[in-house]
RNA sequence: GCGGACGUGGCGGAACUGGUAGACGCACCGGACUUAAAAUCCGUUGGGCCGCAAGGCCUGUGAGGGUUCGAGUCCCUCCGUCCGCACCA
């Protein structure tokens, strides 16, 4: 019998699809009213190399795409390069081959790898994010953010990656080691560049709710990553002579006013301002201020870290209590760029509190009082008390909830004068300066007489340099003179370029957006843009779950507020996927080892090769360290692309990782075969035979009615894995009616038959597909043929077995007419052999009927 | 520590709003075809028990309890795994 020879239709039909140019995205003038769809996966990093989890994430937005398309949506799926970055710049020093140069060779190697992979992608919106004409336009919305307030600079204190020689965003050091290199890394003041995402802080937060498909769990990580808290900013005055500067007292925030009165001390944040002016007179803080930056940023570190603390002899008075004084302590634990870089302690209901309480033996004052303790008699040992209860010592306070003293404190503060109820977010401005070369640079002069200045509009893109070294570390555009050096567009007097360039996430926070238009003169086509966004389904990992998605949620809005398009939220669907998995081994030298050379011998895993036992470390990602990689390219040679398509997305729910499996892909391709083989086989049934109603052919039009369905549903829900679980199922019941022996009745329920599958695995196996429809007689491609319509009336049986059970355990079952009344299913039940069998003896108390679900008989 | 997700055969996983647990695939086993193997095709398979058989019974979704005619699904307690954040006042 021959096989499926996907060597020779899957290039053939590529080749059609580009020919016929069936993928291009239609304008908002051609579209004239057809609904559109937007689907974009993350876009890659041109790494060069395709690998399985681009062959799952690519192959899911196909899906939608085909599917979308087939149901008459006008559709945009664009692909393009996230291509600016480190991983260039840092092979430059080692190789010394230019980034841009790399770049764009390892693109054209993944576009053509990537087109092997038969999506349908309308090309003609194909850039790369280091193309000038893309960060030109960059710049540009860059220079109206700066105009209006959302740029700005200042000095601030940042991570220092001393590897790589860069900043790095807070969110890019990973326990305290830079995200890339994995260096430890360091503090640094600098003056940097700022997006004023803080600015949007509410916003953001506020938008999550509008976002019902995205997964809870992102909405989540965002809402947290965002920090909102209410709570109070008050100022405590110094007993005495304040120190000099500070004459306005200390301002604390807290979270808790209503536990004011158990206050025992004031604690200040070693980078305070009152702690660098008393460390500038007083060795002994500056010594302890010295310590406490000199502690371990990581995880671990801060976790043993032991709370420490500097008594600083100033005291503060408590704003309600006359005579009682607070002691000021710099204490390690108090984070300067939270609140205000200072707090009150209240040890009895702060677990940090209390340890540091019980370090230097401060006052320890319960306030709160659980239900069912008395004031006079409730102590707080090691753990503090955050629960509920109600307020004790604590004059105007007392006896009052928890919720009503917060309320009540405030507004005595604020009736004092002495501050006000705030709202604080842990959401900081965001970075976004890079001492790199291979990034988009920001474009301003700087003027000893002028300042910060604008590059014209006229003189954009600022582009970079192509001669460059990259021999010696740090930033090749800070020694390039003739590049650095221009005149001031100002004043025209001397002056140099901003050698600076912007974060990567700053160039993938719209590019969603300029694939609308991608050669839009404006860097935004507003008519594009407000056809086509918010993207429709916006596939990708979810390690992007809170950086990305959020800088990308505040652009948006930003440049919505610029006027440059009208929607305020870019992702309207967001789907995660999961990631490709494979077993991992390790010979007993703990050599890491392929898989392709194990097998499993008994319970055991061996090396084939040496016939030593082996072993098999876990089920991880696929990475080169690990050996447990499975080149798609070698799939694609092997079993075709529509075999590897189909199983990365048979196996497992789309959100869930996938466990590469040998096996597995070898059940998908059994299944192309059996496909192929069925429509090999198939005779097409002469037109005048009308569809048949006896029991074999109408079973089957059901089948295929059914089917239709349930695919459908599949893909708009995102669960491919059960939508191909139904395709299988359905070639089974095609094998069991086979067309041997049928008569023109069968044959022509069958050819229905086909011709709608043939169009519901189009999304999944697209060359197989037009394989097949061209081998029925279909009209045209099966890619551009519209999807398959069901009857609701056909998706149902007509009959129904339903289980009987007997005091909830199943006894039998009967076979009544769909929709058969409850009374009716009774009677027939009751009068069931089998039932009367298990009745005997019982006398029945009760008879519960589910139309069209089953019976249970209640009987004692 | 805080927040969240999840736990179903040998494996990946199905099971709509509480209604026949184990769809579909992998693996295994048996059979057909073959000189043989591969490929292909057909069939069996949660565990236990009774029966020559037809068939029947018990048990079973991490553990324990609860609600219900009925629980993988809902509630409580516990155990375990994974993910995110992390001294955020």
């Amino acid at each position: 019998m021959p096989r499926y020879n996907p060597k020779e239709t899957e290039p053939r039909w590529r080749a059609a699809w580009e020919r016929e140019m069936i993928f291009r995205a239609r304008s908002p003038a051609e579209a004239a009213g057809q609904p559109k769809w937007y689907v974009l996966e993350m876009f890659p990093y041109p790494s060069g190399k395709l690998h399985m989890g681009h062959v799952r994430n690519y192959a899911m937005g196909d899906v939608v795409a085909r599917y979308k398309r087939a149901r008459g949506f006008n559709v945009l799926h664009p692909m393009g390069w996230d291509a600016f970055g480190m991983p260039a710049e840092n092979a430059a020093m080692e190789s010394g081959v230019h980034p841009k140069v790399a770049t764009y060779a390892q693109i054209a190697n993944m576009r053509s790898q990537l087109k092997t992979l038969g999506l349908a992608l309308d090309w003609d919106r194909e850039f790369a994010t280091c193309d000038p004409e893309y960060y030109g336009k960059q710049q540009a919305w860059f220079l109206k953010l700066l105009r209006s307030g959302l740029v700005y600079r200042k000095e601030s204190e940042v991570n220092w990656d001393p590897v790589d020689m860069t900043v790095l965003a807070n969110e890019q050091v990973e326990d305290g080691r830079g995200w890339r290199s994995g260096a430890l890394v360091e503090r640094r003041k600098l003056t940097q560049w700022f997006l004023r995402i803080t600015q949007y802080s509410d916003e953001l937060l506020k938008g999550l709710e509008e976002l019902p498909r995205w997964p809870e769990k992102v909405r989540l990580m965002q809402e947290n990553w965002i920090g909102k808290s209410r709570g109070l900013r008050m100022t405590f005055a110094f007993e005495g002579v304040a120190p000099q500067g500070f004459e306005g007292g200390v301002s604390v925030y807290t979270t808790r006013p209503d536990t004011l009165f158990g206050a025992s001390f004031i604690a200040i944040a070693a980078d305070h301002p009152l702690a660098q002016s008393l460390a500038a007179a007083d060795a002994k803080a500056a010594a302890f201020v010295a310590d406490c930056k000199k502690g371990g940023v990581s995880a671990a570190d801060i976790e043993t870290a032991e709370k420490m603390g500097y008594d600083t002899g100033l005291k503060v008075r408590h704003p309600f209590v006359d005579g009682q004084s607070l002691p000021v302590w710099i204490a390690n634990f108090v984070l300067m760029d939270y609140g205000t870089g200072a707090i009150f302690g209240c040890p009895a209901h702060d677990q940090r509190d209390l340890d540091f309480a019980r370090k230097y033996d401060l006052a320890v004052r319960p306030v709160v009082i659980p239900a069912g303790e008395d004031a006079p008699t409730f102590a707080v040992g090691k753990e503090a008390y955050v629960g509920p209860g109600k307020l004790a010592n604590s004059d105007f306070l007392d006896g009052l909830e928890v919720e009503a003293a917060k309320a009540e404190a405030i507004s005595r503060i604020e009736a004092k004068g002495q501050g006000q109820g705030a709202t604080v977010f842990r959401l900081r401005d965001w970075g976004v300066s890079r001492q790199r070369y291979w990034g988009c640079p920001i474009p301003v002069i700087h003027c000893a007489k002028c300042g910060v200045v604008p590059v014209p509009e006229d003189q954009l893109p600022v582009v970079l340099p192509d001669d460059v070294t990259f021999d010696v570390p740090g930033n090749p555009l800070a020694r390039h003179p003739a590049w650095k050096n221009a005149p001031c567009p100002s004043c025209g007097g001397a002056a140099t370029r901003e050698t600076d360039t912007l974060d990567t996430f700053v160039d993938s926070s719209w590019y969603f957006a300029r694939f609308t238009n991608p050669r839009a003169a404006e860097p935004i086509d507003k008519v594009a843009a407000d056809y086509w966004l918010p993207v429709d389904n916006y596939i990708g990992g979810v390690e992007h779950a809170i950086l990305h998605l959020l800088y990308s949620r505040f652009v948006t809005r930003a440049l919505k507020d610029e006027g440059l398009l009208s929607v305020a939220e870019p992702f309207d669907g967001l789907f995660t996927q999961g990631m490709v998995t494979h077993e991992a081994f390790q010979s007993r030298n703990g050599e890491w080892l392929t898989p392709d050379r194990i097998e499993k011998r008994g319970n055991e895993w061996v090396d084939r090769e040496l016939g030593t036992p082996v072993t098999m470390v876990g089920v991880e990602k696929m990475s080169k360290s690990k050996k447990n990689v499975v080149a798609p390219e070698d799939i694609f040679e092997q079993y075709g692309v529509d075999a590897a398509r189909l199983f990365v997305m048979s196996d497992s729910p789309p959100e869930r990782d996938v466990q590469w499996s040998t096996g597995g892909v070898e059940g998908a391709w059994r299944f192309i075969n059996r496909v192929w083989t069925e429509f090999e086989a198939h005779e097409i049934p002469d037109e005048t035979v009308e569809q048949g109603d006896d029991a074999a052919s109408t079973a089957l039009t059901r089948a295929t009615h059914r089917l239709i369905k349930q695919v459908g549903e599949s893909i708009e829900q995102f669960r491919f894995n059960t939508g191909i679980a139904r395709l299988y199922e359905f070639l089974n019941v095609l094998k069991a009616n086979p067309p041997i022996g049928a008569g023109p009745d069968l044959m022509a329920a069958r050819h229905a038959a086909l011709s709608a599958f043939a169009r519901l695995i189009a999304p999944f196996t697209p060359h197989l597909a037009e394989e097949c429809w061209a081998r029925i007689g279909g009209e045209g491609m099966a890619s551009t043929a519209p999807w398959p319509v069901y009857l609701e009336s056909l998706t149902v049986e007509d009959e129904r077995v339903l289980p009987i059970q007997i005091n909830g355990k199943r006894r039998g079952e009967i076979t009544v007419p769909a929709g058969l009344a409850e009374q009716e299913v009774e009677k027939i039940a009751l009068a069931d052999p089998a039932t009367m069998r298990h009745l005997e003896g019982l006398s029945v108390r009760k008879v519960i009927v589910v139309k069209d679900r089953i019976v249970n008989i209640v009987a004692g």
